[in-house]
DNA sequence: CTGTTAGCGCTTTCAT
DNA sequence: ATGAAAGCGCTAACAG
């Protein structure tokens, strides 16, 4: 049943190796330049003239030349790893956050590693023993773990650079890079009441998560806005699980005002509403509209597709990685660095049905 | 809008290093041996006695010294980075898969680098290079990569070594380790059968992939059982996404002959049956039972929560990590290893309604 | 602009 | 069972 690599003539790490592997000496050797020569094209360094460079790259390309990241490694005491820890939330959110670090770590020759916290109370122990045991060059710390006041205050005299997604507590060295999911919050409210919603409710997540105050912040704008008061909004707390928007989605539907719109802090729950709405005949979007925020996989296979957020990924990333790896050109600024949200717009909002008025 | 790193006292990647690192050099001083004698104790090698092995550890322990993973990999001319080429189809599958190697990597001492391939279409090449740019001392490839015949006779003359997760082609020589996927959907059929479904319909994915063959023929195994024939099931295809179980399910829910049960190929196109019977006001499980394959999350967020088919991924992964690594203590077989799985019954399956008998 | 000389911290090889 | 020496392939620091 079980296969030992030894027994089906299997190589196992480091037992045959054929393919020579070619040294810069070789690079060297075949340019006729010096080994520092070729150093410095690999790593785009000035002192070599225009004529060289182009004549050592083209032997290397030749040679199919690539250099040994484990040397590299070594003397220039950088791991060209960079750590990704994470807290299992959103599968396909983690994956899309390391799509996008990925593409612009390999663009610059990193590799990123990720790691997934297990026990959240320990996590600063474990990031520190993580960033040890791997050697990474520094650290993106993504949500929920980046709003951890605890972890940032414990990881914040190690010795690495590090930059975290989406988090509060600004009061910390750590530099963010965030969405702007206050004025998401805002614009998705907006489209609400301008259909005509009235009898509105939040579920949010935690009610000290940093993405919860946020949201529900910038639901407390729109009301504004519209001249409503904070008692137009009914508000309850979940934890961004299914079942907690069930729940919640459950208490609304039953409850003596049912909420005409629910704006769910996060799609997860309101895959729950769904749910709840189904157990109570609750029909969406004619008798109940309802909005998501992440734009996860689960938004677009819900029936009717959830209206969500999404948030600029690919260029979040892509900064956290270059100011990891000290390669940002843009222009300088404070450390926060926030980027725009879209509303993504479907079928699970409408104009508020007749009947909900009585 | 966006900081740059020097800007704001950010230490980039090499720039401002503090704490001292502890060498072997400085270890083998302090246990008052030699270096190799601490290398042996650090590679549970043999020649050293009790005695001194305890204490060069509890020397080691007692200076928190972490042996610098860049040195190790270019005197030993292994990295310690095993690869995991995926294919973004299901995201919480992906991280299972990760979490699952990962885990048995770090106890090993590697750590697990991910890498997507966008194109599946020059896939071979993508993960060569990344084979080579990363330095990575062994493979896992993941389904879909791993049903690819021509992905494996490409990638089986180069020099690593790999495994792949839940692959056809027994042919090639390069190891696999599945479920017996063939099996569950038999014990899944054969729970429809009983509880009195004769109007079964599968939806699987391409016609030609692994999966759909594999879950196709544990239907037929059932059906035989039953003393049924081929002709007691239709059989359409999808393409694992969502949107296809939808298209599929609308066509059998419209059709002449319509289902009592749809055995779904993986659990994405069982949440697009799940809408096309919402589009078609038929009920489930009353009117109309379905089940899924993979146990994903979307598996307990649909209403009713779907009955899958989840496999033992920590297991199969503990082997892939420990047969790339040579550290497979396991009884010797052939290059296949098989494991079990397990229905997951929810509440998506029920005794066919009698409307649906005429 | 180009080259030389030393290492990086560990493992390997071969002594003892 | 233990240790000394010689690198792994590259970059750093300095020379010309």
């Amino acid at each position: 049943m079980v296969c030992r690599p030894e027994d089906v003539g299997f190589p196992a790490v480091g037992s045959g190796m054929s393919k020579k592997t070619i040294t810069i000496n070789e690079i060297a050797r075949l340019a006729g330049v010096s080994k520092k020569s070729v150093s410095r094209v690999l790593n785009d360094e000035q002192g070599v003239s225009d004529k060289t460079r182009a004549h050592i790259k083209h032997i290397m390309q030749e040679a199919g030349y690539e250099p040994d990241r484990r040397a590299r490694a070594l003397a220039s005491s950088r791991s060209l790893l960079l750590g990704l820890a994470y807290n299992n939330r959103n599968p396909s959110y983690i994956l899309d956050l390391l799509a996008g670090s990925q593409r612009a770590a390999n663009a610059l020759g990193y590799e990123v590693v990720m790691h997934q916290i297990a026990d959240e109370g320990a996590a600063a122990d474990d990031v520190i023993r993580f960033m040890r045991r791997s050697g990474c060059d520094g650290l993106i710390i993504t949500p929920p773990l980046s709003e951890s006041a605890r972890l940032l205050a414990d990881l914040v005299s190690e010795d690495w650079p590090m930059v975290r997604v989406a988090g509060d507590h600004a009061d910390f060295a750590v530099p963010q890079i965030r969405y702007n999911d206050r004025t998401a919050a805002l614009s998705l409210t907006n489209q609400l009441l301008k259909d005509g919603h009235r009898e509105l409710a939040f579920i949010g997540g935690p009610a000290a998560a940093g993405p919860t105050k946020r949201r529900l912040a910038g639901i407390q704008d729109a009301l504004t806005l519209h001249g409503l008061t904070a008692d137009d909004l009914t508000i309850v707390y979940g934890d961004f699980t299914f079942e907690s928007g069930k729940q919640q989605g459950l208490a609304l539907l039953q409850g003596s005002t049912r909420p005409s719109a629910i704006v769910c802090a996060n799609d997860e729950m309101a895959a729950g509403v769904y749910h709840a709405a189904a157990v109570c005949g609750v029909a969406i979007p004619a008798e109940l509209s309802v909005t998501g925020f992440d734009d996860s996989p689960v938004a677009s296979h819900l029936y009717p597709p959830l209206t969500s957020v999404r948030q600029p990924v690919q260029a979040m990333m892509a900064l956290a990685v270059q100011m990891l790896t000290g390669d940002s050109k843009r222009p300088p600024s404070d450390r926060i660095a926030q980027f725009d949200a879209e509303v993504v717009a479907r079928e699970s909002t409408a104009v508020p049905h007749p009947i909900n008025a009585d």
